[in-house]
DNA sequence: CTTATTCTTGACTAAAATAGTCGGGAATAG
DNA sequence: CTATTCCCGACTATTTTAGTCAAGAATAAG
């Protein structure tokens, strides 16, 4: 799992669509407007967003974008996976070459590292992100209870 | 803030430092072997994580790398931020340019996002990660209590 | 039917970040 | 003195990001 600005893009969009997009869809043009995002830029992300069904799209005038469910349900690790393809592994897997496992240790605990990540950005949903409401883990960790925060 | 490999290669190198490092230093020369990282791209990255007083540093033969505190005392957030500057904040704060407050709602809900993560990341020690050890929320969030899982 | 609108696709490009390389130093243990 | 190691700045190659451009297909509205 990788953080960047294009997961950022991403995220902003489809909020934007989940809020602005009622019973009609939502054009690119419109999104990118109000978000100022480049409109080609914006057809890229929407491609790999519509491959990973979390929008349907309709042409011609009145056209754009919807939400392929309702925003309660769409979580923002979706969002971020399907436009941020995943890093490859680089080295060491299976090949044998990690003397006493360690390059292999430090591999996996990456990978778990990020798969804790992506299953905490699993758990927020862009319905908690336009109720301003968001998920966090207590800072003091007083027994580890999730508290629920708001979002400015 | 950030997840790439940059700051993989840095969680990497301080917990090859942690384990490899008794009383004496680790020179990157090793920590390069071992880890299959670029010595110069090594010395780059510790002269930041130095800056940070994330490690101090012994010159000469013998010399090489400590961790500036215990494992316990160091945590994953630090180092990535210490190696992964944060991402500039690109437009709209505070310019007034956001028309009804729409741009500046996903910019902050974008803040806390990767705030959620910041904290997430600040209770993961070198030390946990040595001893196999890492906190994850629970999945199917039955309470939202925290579980302990084991790291491969 | 025509036309404007909007998505769809692919190729291309500029700018930035990433992952290095290189060379010269300065400190210091032996 | 010398080999080892950190230290530092400049340089470079590769990849990713962000964006442009052009052609085309679907379709709603007139």
């Amino acid at each position: 799992m990788k953080l960047t600005t294009r997961g950022r893009y991403a995220v902003t969009a489809m909020l934007d669509l989940a809020i602005n997009g009622g019973s009609r869809p939502v054009s690119l043009a419109d999104i990118s407007g109000r978000q100022e995002i480049s409109l080609s830029y914006l057809e890229q992300l929407f491609a790999k967003l519509r491959r990973e069904q979390l929008v349907t799209s309709a042409r011609g005038p009145g056209g754009g974008y919807r939400l392929a469910r309702s925003g309660a349900e769409i979580f923002v690790a979706e969002i971020i996976d399907a436009v941020d393809e995943s890093v490859d592994v680089t080295n060491c897997q299976g090949k044998g070459n990690c003397h006493q496992g360690e390059t292999c240790l430090t591999h996996h605990l990456w990978e778990d590292l990020s798969g804790q990540i992506h299953d905490f950005l699993s758990q927020i949903s862009l319905g908690d992100l336009m109720d301003g409401r968001g998920r966090r883990p207590s800072q003091q960790m007083t027994d580890g209870i999730f508290q629920t925060l708001s979002i400015r």
